[in-house]
DNA sequence: AAACCGGGGAG
DNA sequence: CTCCCAGGTTT
C-alpha cells in the first residue's frame, strides 16, 4: 500500500485549522512545538497564542527576563521547558540571530530534541526527516502489529526506523503533520475510529483483533507521596513570604510559601517547634492557626502531594516579606495559585 | 536503563 | 480510577 499517499489524502479532508500550520516561521513552529510536548492541543493553545502576543519574536523572547517567562507558562506544567525555551532563545540570538535550520543543529538547542528538531526541520525547513511522538507509534504499532515496547530503546529505534523508510521524502513537512494529526483524531488511543479508517483492510492490529494492545508500554511510575505544610505568613502590614524553588526538582523556579516537609499530619505544637518555622518567624510573637484541617491533595504524575496550609499571624514586619499584589505577580504552581485564590478571593 | 519532570481530560 | 498527551534531561 501507497502509506504516505493514502496518509495524506486522509489528511487534507480531516485536519483541523491550527496557527501553527499557518506558518513557515521557525520561531512560531518551535514555540508551539514546545509548547505541545506531553501536552493537548487544546491545552496548549491558548499558550501558544499569548507567547506569540508577548513575544512576537525570538529576540523578545530572548531578552525577557525569566521569571516572565515562567510567569506565562503558569499552569501548562513542566515547567524546564519554559527555562529551556528562554536559554535557548539566547542561544539563538547570540549565534548572530540565525536560527538552525538543521535537524542537527536545532538538536544543540535547550529543550529540543529528536521529536522536536523533526518537527521544526520538517515543518519550516522541509528536511526529510521523521517525526516520531505518541501519536506515530501508536499508529505504526497497531498497522504494522509491531509489540515491542516503545518506552524501551529498542523500541525508539525500531519505530524510528520504520517511520524513516515511511517517510514520504518529496513532502516530508505534511506526511508528518499527517500522521500526528491521524493518530490524535483518527487512530486514538482508546476507542479508534475504526469503522472509517482508510487503513482498516492493512491494519494488523485491527484484523488480529489486538487494537487494545497495541501501542505496548511498559509502566514503571509509582507515585510518591509527599508531605507539605506551607506556613502563610501575615505581618501586620499585610505582607507574606515567599520562596523560589531551587532548580534541583520540582516547580524549579517558582515561587511558593515556605514549607516544612513533615510525613503525616502535624500538631500547632510539633509546627512552631520546627526549625523551619523558627526561623521564619524570627522572634516575633505570633498566633497560628490551620487552614485546612484535612489535607488538600494535589496530584502530579509521580508524586501525590498533601497539603496544608498555617495562617501565622506575625506581630513584627518581617524582613524581605512582600505584599500580595506583588506575589501575584510571580509564577506561582497550580497548587500555589489554587490556595492564593481562593484565601485572598482573588480574580 | 531508569528516574524525574505537571497538569488536564477522556473513558 | 487509569491512561496518555506533537518529550527532554538527568542520573
Amino acid at each position: 500500500m501507497d502509506f504516505s499517499r493514502q496518509l495524506i489524502d486522509w489528511y487534507v479532508v480531516n485536519k483541523r485549522e491550527l496557527p501553527w500550520r499557518d506558518t513557515q516561521n521557525p520561531y512560531f513552529i518551535w514555540l508551539s512545538e514546545v509548547i505541545l510536548q506531553q501536552t493537548r492541543v487544546k491545552q496548549g493553545l491558548p499558550y501558544y497564542k499569548s507567547f506569540v502576543k508577548n513575544y512576537p519574536t525570538v529576540q523578545e523572547l530572548a531578552a525577557a527576563p525569566q521569571d516572565d517567562v515562567l510567569k506565562l507558562w503558569q499552569g501548562l506544567g513542566y515547567y524546564s521547558r519554559a527555562t529551556n525555551l528562554q536559554a535557548a532563545a539566547v542561544q539563538i540570538v547570540d549565534n548572530d540571530l540565525k536560527f538552525p535550520n538543521t535537524y542537527k543543529e536545532l538538536l544543540t538547542l535547550k529543550g529540543v530534541g529528536d521529536y522536536t528538531a523533526a518537527a521544526i526541520a520538517s515543518f519550516a525547513f522541509n528536511e526529510a526527516v521523521a517525526v516520531v511522538d505518541g501519536n506515530v507509534y501508536r499508529v505504526l504499532s497497531r498497522i504494522y502489529g509491531i509489540a515491542t515496547p516503545i518506552n524501551v530503546p529498542a523500541g525508539v529505534r525500531e519505530f524510528k526506523e520504520l517511520a524513516s523508510k515511511l517517510l514520504n521524502k518529496k513532502d516530508p513537512a505534511t506526511h508528518n503533520q499527517a500522521i500526528m494529526e491521524f493518530g490524535a483524531m483518527q487512530c486514538m488511543p482508546k476507542n479508534p475510529d475504526c469503522d472509517t479508517c482508510p487503513f482498516q483492510k492493512d491494519c494488523v492490529a485491527f484484523n488480529e483483533g489486538r487494537i487494545a494492545e497495541l501501542p505496548v508500554k511498559i509502566k514503571k511510575t509509582k507515585v510518591k507521596s509527599l508531605f507539605h505544610h506551607y506556613i502563610v505568613i501575615q505581618t501586620p502590614s499585610k505582607k507574606l513570604l515567599f520562596n523560589q524553588r531551587d532548580n534541583s526538582s520540582i516547580w524549579a523556579g517558582l515561587f511558593e510559601f515556605p514549607y516544612i516537609d513533615a510525613s503525616g499530619g502535624l500538631l500547632p505544637v510539633e509546627l512552631t517547634e520546627h526549625e523551619v518555622f523558627k526561623d521564619v518567624v524570627g522572634g516575633s510573637r505570633f498566633r497560628e492557626s490551620v487552614y485546612n484541617q484535612e489535607p488538600i491533595i494535589h496530584k502530579l504524575s509521580h508524586r501525590k502531594i498533601h497539603a496544608y496550609f498555617w495562617i501565622v499571624e506575625v506581630e513584627d514586619e518581617i524582613n524581605g516579606a512582600i505584599t500580595i499584589e506583588e506575589a501575584q505577580e510571580r509564577p506561582v504552581h497550580v497548587l500555589m495559585e489554587r490556595f492564593m485564590k481562593d484565601f485572598w478571593q482573588l480574580k
